[in-house]
DNA sequence: GATCTTAATCGTAAAAAAACGATTAAAGGA
DNA sequence: TCCTTTAATCGTTTTTTTACGATTAAGATC
């Protein structure tokens, strides 16, 4: 029996991933199963170092919101954001998509 | 499948990416975004052909709530389970795992 | 310095997901 | 046939996520 959240890592019994990139996997998976996040990132693949204001603009939901999905997005490693101003500049997190897919690529 | 616009992407347009394949990849990120679905994942990594009542053993939660994954693991193409009896065995499907390799590769 | 822009955060309501015990169904063995 | 085993499903509660308007904070602009 393996308790999830104390993270007793059984290492004999299951696949050996350590517990912070197990976390971190979890997250980045977690913040791309969402619709409007998803649309997100489609969106800044193609617009690289656009706005929050354009992302709120190509959206049908409020401005909040949209922040909201950012933070998890960017909490999640998938993007970066860069303050200009009073506008902040967003693009994708290359390094961390590249650990991500490495780590799919190891684990599956 | 996923097609990418190779020439310069025009400022209204995103990603090229089917409705199908995308709630594909969606459900799929969502079904790996939980503690207790990875913790089954890297069970059956390690464990190809078990029965439901293994990983119920190797998780601290109910059985009930271990076949609610399961089925959401299912739905996402993750595991594939096959009846046996009263057992049911299941397995990584290596096929979708696969697709959503390579789709991951290409998108980002 | 007053005001406009921009976007993050706060507080809260609604929707969805996770968890459980109980029940059901289906196959095997006595 | 009648139990036993196995796992899916049902009904419900709890927890988490999503969404919104309102507010706040930090730079620009006048």
């Amino acid at each position: 029996m393996v308790t999830i959240d104390s993270g007793i890592p059984a290492p004999c019994c299951t696949l050996n991933v350590s517990d912070s990139d197990r976390d971190r996997l979890i997250q980045m998976f977690k913040a791309l199963g969402n619709p409007v996040r998803f649309e997100i990132i489609k969106f800044l693949v193609t617009h690289p170092g656009c706005i929050t204001g354009d992302i709120v603009k190509h959206l049908p939901i409020a401005q909040a919101t949209v922040s909201q999905h950012l933070k998890v997005l960017k909490d999640g490693g998938w993007i970066s954001g860069n303050i200009e101003g009073t506008a902040t500049c967003y693009k994708m997190d290359e390094k961390n998509i590249a650990w991500f897919r490495s780590v799919v690529g190891l684990i599956f």
